[in-house]
DNA sequence: GCTTGACCTTCCCATAAGGGTAAGGTTTAC
DNA sequence: GTAAACCTTACCCTTATGGGAAGGTCAAGC
Protein backbone atom coordinates (compact mmCIF):
# COMPACT_ATOMS: atom_id res chain seq x y z
CA UNK A 1 0.00 0.00 0.00
CA UNK A 2 1.15 3.09 -1.37
CA UNK A 3 1.44 6.27 0.81
CA UNK A 4 -1.98 7.82 -0.92
CA UNK A 5 -4.07 4.35 -0.15
CA UNK A 6 -2.37 4.59 3.50
CA UNK A 7 -3.04 8.44 3.46
CA UNK A 8 -6.85 7.73 2.43
CA UNK A 9 -7.25 4.79 4.87
CA UNK A 10 -6.24 6.41 8.17
CA UNK A 11 -6.82 10.24 7.26
CA UNK A 12 -3.72 11.16 7.71
CA UNK A 13 -2.50 12.93 4.95
CA UNK A 14 0.55 12.28 2.94
CA UNK A 15 2.78 14.91 3.88
CA UNK A 16 2.27 14.55 8.27
CA UNK A 17 3.21 10.73 7.27
CA UNK A 18 6.32 11.66 5.81
CA UNK A 19 6.49 14.38 8.77
CA UNK A 20 6.28 11.93 10.84
CA UNK A 21 8.78 9.69 9.83
CA UNK A 22 11.25 12.70 9.36
CA UNK A 23 10.83 13.52 13.02
CA UNK A 24 11.24 10.05 14.17
CA UNK A 25 8.07 9.90 15.59
CA UNK A 26 7.25 6.53 13.36
CA UNK A 27 9.81 3.64 11.97
CA UNK A 28 10.47 4.43 8.14
CA UNK A 29 8.54 2.93 5.88
CA UNK A 30 9.52 -0.20 3.94
CA UNK A 31 10.12 0.88 0.37
CA UNK A 32 9.81 -0.37 -2.91
CA UNK A 33 12.47 -1.36 -5.72
CA UNK A 34 11.78 2.36 -6.84
CA UNK A 35 11.81 3.71 -3.45
CA UNK A 36 8.00 4.09 -2.87
CA UNK A 37 6.72 4.08 0.25
CA UNK A 38 5.06 0.57 1.48
CA UNK A 39 2.86 0.53 4.33
CA UNK A 40 1.21 -2.47 6.24
CA UNK A 41 -1.74 -2.80 8.31
CA UNK A 42 0.58 -2.03 11.41
CA UNK A 43 2.02 1.32 10.01
CA UNK A 44 -1.86 2.19 9.37
CA UNK A 45 -2.72 1.07 13.23
CA UNK A 46 0.34 3.27 13.87
CA UNK A 47 -1.26 6.07 12.02
CA UNK A 48 -4.58 5.78 13.64
CA UNK A 49 -3.35 5.95 16.80
CA UNK A 50 -1.30 8.97 16.61
CA UNK A 51 -4.56 10.79 14.35
CA UNK A 52 -6.29 10.32 17.82
CA UNK A 53 -3.50 11.36 20.25
CA UNK A 54 -3.56 14.51 18.23
CA UNK A 55 -7.30 15.11 18.57
CA UNK A 56 -6.92 15.05 22.19
CA UNK A 57 -4.27 17.66 21.68
CA UNK A 58 -0.64 15.64 22.40
CA UNK A 59 2.01 17.57 21.28
CA UNK A 60 4.56 14.87 19.36
CA UNK A 61 6.85 14.97 21.90
CA UNK A 62 3.97 13.34 24.40
CA UNK A 63 2.60 11.17 21.28
CA UNK A 64 5.92 9.33 21.11
CA UNK A 65 5.88 8.85 24.84
CA UNK A 66 2.59 7.47 24.25
CA UNK A 67 3.38 4.89 21.29
CA UNK A 68 6.66 3.87 23.26
CA UNK A 69 4.00 2.71 26.35
CA UNK A 70 1.32 1.57 23.86
CA UNK A 71 4.01 -0.38 22.59
CA UNK A 72 5.39 -1.60 25.78
CA UNK A 73 3.99 -4.76 27.04
CA UNK A 74 5.33 -4.42 30.80
CA UNK A 75 4.16 -0.35 31.01
CA UNK A 76 2.05 -0.14 34.32
CA UNK A 77 -0.85 1.58 33.47
CA UNK A 78 0.37 4.23 36.19
CA UNK A 79 2.63 5.97 33.68
CA UNK A 80 -0.28 6.93 31.08
CA UNK A 81 -2.33 7.64 33.55
CA UNK A 82 0.44 9.99 34.77
CA UNK A 83 1.01 11.43 31.41
CA UNK A 84 -3.18 11.95 30.63
CA UNK A 85 -3.25 13.30 33.91
CA UNK A 86 -0.32 15.96 33.35
CA UNK A 87 -1.97 16.57 29.95
CA UNK A 88 -5.48 17.36 31.30
CA UNK A 89 -4.06 19.84 33.87
CA UNK A 90 -2.14 21.59 31.08
CA UNK A 91 -5.29 21.55 29.21
CA UNK A 92 -7.17 22.93 31.83
CA UNK A 93 -4.52 25.75 32.18
CA UNK A 94 -4.95 27.17 28.57
CA UNK A 95 -8.66 26.88 29.19
CA UNK A 96 -8.71 29.41 31.98
CA UNK A 97 -6.59 31.12 30.28
CA UNK A 98 -8.80 31.70 27.50
CA UNK A 99 -11.88 31.68 29.87
CA UNK A 100 -10.31 34.89 31.40
CA UNK A 101 -10.06 36.48 28.08
CA UNK A 102 -13.37 35.90 27.26
CA UNK A 103 -14.43 37.06 30.94
CA UNK A 104 -12.51 40.43 30.58
CA UNK A 105 -13.93 41.16 27.14
CA UNK A 106 -17.27 40.03 27.59
CA UNK A 107 -17.68 42.34 30.09
CA UNK A 108 -15.84 45.37 28.55
CA UNK A 109 -18.28 44.46 25.25
CA UNK A 110 -21.97 44.42 27.28
CA UNK A 111 -20.57 47.95 28.53
CA UNK A 112 -20.52 48.87 24.45
CA UNK A 113 -23.11 50.62 23.13
CA UNK A 114 -22.27 49.44 19.78
CA UNK A 115 -23.95 52.29 18.18
CA UNK A 116 -22.39 55.25 16.01
CA UNK A 117 -20.78 57.03 18.51
CA UNK A 118 -17.38 56.75 18.71
CA UNK A 119 -17.30 56.19 22.93
CA UNK A 120 -16.08 52.25 23.64
CA UNK A 121 -15.14 51.10 27.05
CA UNK A 122 -13.58 48.50 25.07
CA UNK A 123 -10.61 50.62 23.59
CA UNK A 124 -10.75 52.22 26.80
CA UNK A 125 -10.42 48.77 28.68
CA UNK A 126 -7.43 47.70 26.30
CA UNK A 127 -6.01 51.38 26.72
CA UNK A 128 -6.07 51.72 29.86
CA UNK A 129 -6.94 50.52 33.19
CA UNK A 130 -5.33 47.49 33.96
CA UNK A 131 -1.34 47.23 33.74
CA UNK B 1 14.65 57.11 25.28
CA UNK B 2 16.28 54.40 24.06
CA UNK B 3 14.60 51.01 23.01
CA UNK B 4 16.05 49.55 26.64
CA UNK B 5 14.47 51.66 28.08
CA UNK B 6 11.16 51.39 26.29
CA UNK B 7 11.30 47.81 26.82
CA UNK B 8 11.21 48.92 30.94
CA UNK B 9 8.72 51.15 30.28
CA UNK B 10 5.91 49.27 28.95
CA UNK B 11 7.28 45.30 29.61
CA UNK B 12 7.45 44.70 25.84
CA UNK B 13 10.83 43.39 25.14
CA UNK B 14 13.19 45.56 22.68
CA UNK B 15 12.88 42.15 20.57
CA UNK B 16 9.11 42.16 20.31
CA UNK B 17 9.47 46.46 19.99
CA UNK B 18 11.62 45.71 17.10
CA UNK B 19 9.51 42.64 15.87
CA UNK B 20 6.05 44.95 15.55
CA UNK B 21 8.05 47.75 13.76
CA UNK B 22 9.39 45.62 11.08
CA UNK B 23 5.99 43.79 10.57
CA UNK B 24 4.33 47.45 10.07
CA UNK B 25 2.35 47.10 13.79
CA UNK B 26 3.66 50.29 14.88
CA UNK B 27 5.41 53.23 13.04
CA UNK B 28 8.59 53.35 12.78
CA UNK B 29 10.16 54.90 15.63
CA UNK B 30 12.61 57.72 15.68
CA UNK B 31 15.99 57.60 15.17
CA UNK B 32 19.04 58.99 16.59
CA UNK B 33 21.81 60.75 14.39
CA UNK B 34 23.72 57.59 15.42
CA UNK B 35 20.70 55.20 14.58
CA UNK B 36 19.46 54.58 18.08
CA UNK B 37 15.94 54.31 17.98
CA UNK B 38 14.23 57.24 20.02
CA UNK B 39 10.56 56.77 21.94
CA UNK B 40 8.50 59.19 23.44
CA UNK B 41 5.85 58.70 25.61
CA UNK B 42 2.94 58.07 22.55
CA UNK B 43 4.91 55.66 21.08
CA UNK B 44 5.00 53.80 24.84
CA UNK B 45 1.54 54.26 24.98
CA UNK B 46 1.08 52.81 21.53
CA UNK B 47 2.80 49.66 23.25
CA UNK B 48 1.42 49.27 26.14
CA UNK B 49 -2.05 49.41 23.90
CA UNK B 50 -0.44 46.40 22.09
CA UNK B 51 0.32 44.21 25.28
CA UNK B 52 -2.83 44.67 26.79
CA UNK B 53 -4.78 43.85 23.36
CA UNK B 54 -2.39 40.68 23.48
CA UNK B 55 -3.30 39.92 26.74
CA UNK B 56 -6.81 39.63 25.28
CA UNK B 57 -5.61 37.13 22.95
CA UNK B 58 -6.09 39.11 19.71
CA UNK B 59 -3.27 38.12 16.90
CA UNK B 60 -1.26 40.62 15.19
CA UNK B 61 -3.88 41.57 12.28
CA UNK B 62 -6.90 41.87 14.68
CA UNK B 63 -4.50 44.44 16.93
CA UNK B 64 -3.49 46.34 13.89
CA UNK B 65 -7.17 46.53 13.20
CA UNK B 66 -7.44 47.87 17.04
CA UNK B 67 -4.78 50.44 16.37
CA UNK B 68 -6.48 51.70 13.75
CA UNK B 69 -9.99 52.16 15.58
CA UNK B 70 -7.93 52.90 18.63
CA UNK B 71 -6.84 56.31 16.59
CA UNK B 72 -9.56 57.02 14.57
CA UNK B 73 -11.57 59.38 16.42
CA UNK B 74 -14.22 59.08 13.46
CA UNK B 75 -14.77 54.94 14.62
CA UNK B 76 -18.15 53.47 15.53
CA UNK B 77 -18.35 52.04 18.79
CA UNK B 78 -20.38 49.10 17.04
CA UNK B 79 -17.32 48.21 15.20
CA UNK B 80 -15.28 48.44 17.94
CA UNK B 81 -17.74 46.02 19.45
CA UNK B 82 -18.40 43.43 16.63
CA UNK B 83 -14.15 42.68 16.14
CA UNK B 84 -14.91 42.04 20.39
CA UNK B 85 -17.89 40.12 20.03
CA UNK B 86 -16.24 37.71 17.11
CA UNK B 87 -13.36 37.54 19.16
CA UNK B 88 -15.50 36.14 22.01
CA UNK B 89 -16.60 33.29 19.32
CA UNK B 90 -12.98 32.20 18.30
CA UNK B 91 -12.32 31.99 22.13
CA UNK B 92 -14.64 30.27 22.77
CA UNK B 93 -14.55 27.83 20.06
CA UNK B 94 -11.02 27.42 21.22
CA UNK B 95 -12.52 26.37 24.96
CA UNK B 96 -14.90 24.49 23.80
CA UNK B 97 -12.33 21.76 21.40
CA UNK B 98 -9.91 21.99 24.64
CA UNK B 99 -12.98 21.55 26.92
CA UNK B 100 -13.80 18.33 24.64
CA UNK B 101 -10.40 17.00 24.94
CA UNK B 102 -10.20 17.04 28.82
CA UNK B 103 -13.94 15.66 28.59
CA UNK B 104 -12.52 12.54 27.13
CA UNK B 105 -9.70 12.31 28.40
CA UNK B 106 -10.75 12.59 31.75
CA UNK B 107 -13.30 9.88 30.98
CA UNK B 108 -10.51 7.79 30.22
CA UNK B 109 -8.32 8.68 33.40
CA UNK B 110 -11.29 7.91 35.25
CA UNK B 111 -11.75 3.93 34.29
CA UNK B 112 -8.00 3.19 34.43
CA UNK B 113 -6.62 1.77 37.51
CA UNK B 114 -3.24 3.53 37.55
CA UNK B 115 -1.52 0.37 39.45
CA UNK B 116 1.55 -1.73 37.78
CA UNK B 117 -0.71 -3.64 35.45
CA UNK B 118 -0.51 -2.81 31.93
CA UNK B 119 -3.88 -2.80 31.02
CA UNK B 120 -4.69 1.11 30.39
CA UNK B 121 -8.58 2.19 29.47
CA UNK B 122 -6.40 5.66 28.02
CA UNK B 123 -4.56 3.14 25.78
CA UNK B 124 -7.10 1.28 24.40
CA UNK B 125 -9.33 4.64 24.24
CA UNK B 126 -7.12 6.45 21.97
CA UNK B 127 -5.78 3.20 20.22
CA UNK B 128 -9.56 2.62 19.07
CA UNK B 129 -13.15 2.90 19.13
CA UNK B 130 -13.78 6.52 18.06
CA UNK B 131 -12.47 7.23 14.46
C1' DG C 1 42.25 60.20 26.71
C1' DC C 2 41.45 55.48 26.96
C1' DT C 3 39.34 51.47 28.12
C1' DT C 4 35.61 48.66 29.61
C1' DG C 5 31.15 47.31 29.88
C1' DA C 6 26.57 48.13 28.78
C1' DC C 7 24.04 49.50 25.40
C1' DC C 8 22.41 49.56 20.45
C1' DT C 9 22.14 48.00 15.29
C1' DT C 10 21.08 44.44 11.62
C1' DC C 11 21.05 39.69 10.18
C1' DC C 12 20.41 34.90 10.43
C1' DC C 13 18.61 30.61 12.63
C1' DA C 14 15.13 28.13 15.47
C1' DT C 15 10.65 26.99 17.25
C1' DA C 16 5.35 23.33 16.00
C1' DA C 17 3.22 21.07 12.86
C1' DG C 18 2.77 20.90 8.91
C1' DG C 19 0.96 23.26 3.71
C1' DG C 20 2.29 24.58 -0.99
C1' DT C 21 4.82 23.98 -4.84
C1' DA C 22 8.62 22.58 -8.02
C1' DA C 23 11.50 19.31 -10.45
C1' DG C 24 11.84 14.98 -11.63
C1' DG C 25 11.05 9.63 -11.47
C1' DT C 26 7.21 5.68 -11.63
C1' DT C 27 3.11 3.36 -12.41
C1' DT C 28 -1.21 2.62 -14.47
C1' DA C 29 -4.85 2.85 -17.86
C1' DC C 30 -6.21 3.16 -22.37
C1' DG D 1 3.22 4.38 -26.42
C1' DT D 2 1.72 8.08 -24.09
C1' DA D 3 -0.83 10.82 -20.76
C1' DA D 4 -2.63 11.09 -16.24
C1' DA D 5 -2.00 10.13 -11.74
C1' DC D 6 0.97 8.78 -8.69
C1' DC D 7 5.44 9.02 -6.00
C1' DT D 8 10.17 11.15 -4.42
C1' DT D 9 13.05 14.92 -2.25
C1' DA D 10 13.77 19.70 -1.34
C1' DC D 11 12.83 24.26 -0.49
C1' DC D 12 10.04 28.23 1.20
C1' DC D 13 5.82 29.79 3.94
C1' DT D 14 3.17 30.23 8.20
C1' DT D 15 2.92 32.87 14.08
C1' DA D 16 5.02 35.57 17.24
C1' DT D 17 8.67 35.72 18.91
C1' DG D 18 13.75 34.08 21.37
C1' DG D 19 18.72 33.43 20.84
C1' DG D 20 22.90 34.76 19.35
C1' DA D 21 26.63 36.72 16.20
C1' DA D 22 29.14 40.63 14.36
C1' DG D 23 29.88 45.10 14.76
C1' DG D 24 28.84 50.27 16.08
C1' DT D 25 27.87 53.66 20.23
C1' DC D 26 27.64 55.63 24.67
C1' DA D 27 28.69 56.57 29.61
C1' DA D 28 31.60 55.87 33.53
C1' DG D 29 35.80 55.32 35.75
C1' DC D 30 40.73 55.82 35.80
Amino acid sequence: MNIGQAAIATGVTAKRIRYYEQIGLIEPAGRTESGYRNFDERDLHTLRFIKRARRLGFSMPKIADLLALWRDQNRSSAEVKRLARQHIVELELKIAELQSMVDTLSHLANKCSGDARPDCPIIAGIEGDTP
